[in-house]
DNA sequence: ATTGAATGTTCTCTTTTTGTTCTCTATTAT
DNA sequence: ATAATAGAGAACAAAAAGAGAACATTCAAT
């Protein structure tokens, strides 16, 4: 069973690789954990690795591995819990399967980039103003993909894509205020597509 | 696992090659990642090579070839460069300050889970049927947040909360084809409140 | 085809940062 | 009293970071 120090010790080293994508030195956790001896710390990460919780490369600077098999203890797993379906007039419904948010659907891949959104002309697809919405880089895109457009390679907008059968090109926005514009296709230069969409209410 | 330094030079590459579409040299490397000598950032591009983050091309002049298959399973840090800001009619305006957005920073934290929105009661908010709601523990909340609430102590849903006058309680949904509905304040149980949304468009 | 500048490769060297191992002290519960 | 838990901090070895020189190769201009 671990100590108080210790699961402190683990709780960080979670979040730091989570955040960072490297481990934390001990002075480091020194510091995160609110003491100054990092052979202090040394003792708590010997004590984790004899756990099986964590792996030390010896001498190796950075060199902890959290086992992420070794967490069926959900008070010390570092992922968020996926709790369940929340539906108005139900009682919360497990998901079988899926247990945790899987943060690389979203975006662990190199030809991804995230815009802010300014404007409203999408809130009817549910992306409003101040979202942030992860983008795929691609020059192409399919009918009803939501894509950042260039327009006569200057103007950035947010639009959904429809190709008319006459090879002209109709940006909608989702926003019934808004009307749909009709463009030459060489005029649009497609960006990338939407993959994702977060909003923060803090 | 990446040392630091091989981390920033990584993600230097990855964003060069999103923004540019060509690989940088080392010796921009070096002056991107705050260094002085190009020999030095031949060991971390070794290095990233031999994790097959990347791929050389031997003595090829921005021969830096991203290995987009290897980041499914690496555990890099989830983040990803936030290029700018999109507003219909404009180019997209650069953020000063915030160059990217840290995902675990939206989520990893020890009172915080997920549930899956099933439904439609919340769309004028943005919060979509299949999306995703970040939620804080918590058994209070202010008037106009989004709340986890459990009516009767059995009834999950996701409402707006008003707290009247009079002691009772109005659960808001944002839709108007729905009706807000009173509560007695002691049928109302505060599961917590919704800090972030997310949708997958995959 | 030649040439020169730009770029990639391979080194050696130094400095800084970090991991490891100690010893010592204090507090707390059994 | 004893053992377990916490912590400070010193001393040392090792890894990582960085500078920079020397050389090899590529590539574009001539």
């Amino acid at each position: 069973m671990l100590t108080p120090s210790e699961k402190k010790t683990l709780r960080f080293i979670q979040k730091y690789c989570i955040e960072k994508g490297y481990s934390p030195t001990l002075t480091e956790i020194a510091k995160g954990i609110g003491i100054k001896s990092k052979g202090v710390v040394h003792r708590y990460i010997k004590s984790l690795e004899s756990l099986n919780l964590i792996s030390i490369s010896s001498h190796r600077k950075r060199g902890i591995c959290l086992n992420l098999e070794a967490y069926e203890n959900q008070s010390v797993a570092p992922i968020i819990p996926l709790l369940g379906r929340i539906a108005a007039g139900q009682p919360i419904e497990a998901i079988e399967g899926r247990e945790e948010i899987n943060l690389a659907d979203f975006i662990m891949n190199p030809d991804r980039f995230a815009l802010q959104v300014s404007g409203d002309s999408m809130i009817e697809a549910g992306i409003l103003d101040g979202d942030t919405v992860i983008i795929k880089h691609q020059n192409t895109a399919e009918n009803g993909d939501i894509i950042v457009a260039l327009i006569d390679g200057l103007e950035a907008t947010l639009k959904r894509l429809k190709k008319l059968p006459d090879g002209m090109i109709l940006l909608i926005p989702e926003n019934k205020l808004m009307e749909g514009i009709i463009y030459e296709a060489k005029r649009i230069q497609i960006q990338g597509v939407v993959v994702g969409q977060l909003r923060s209410y803090q």
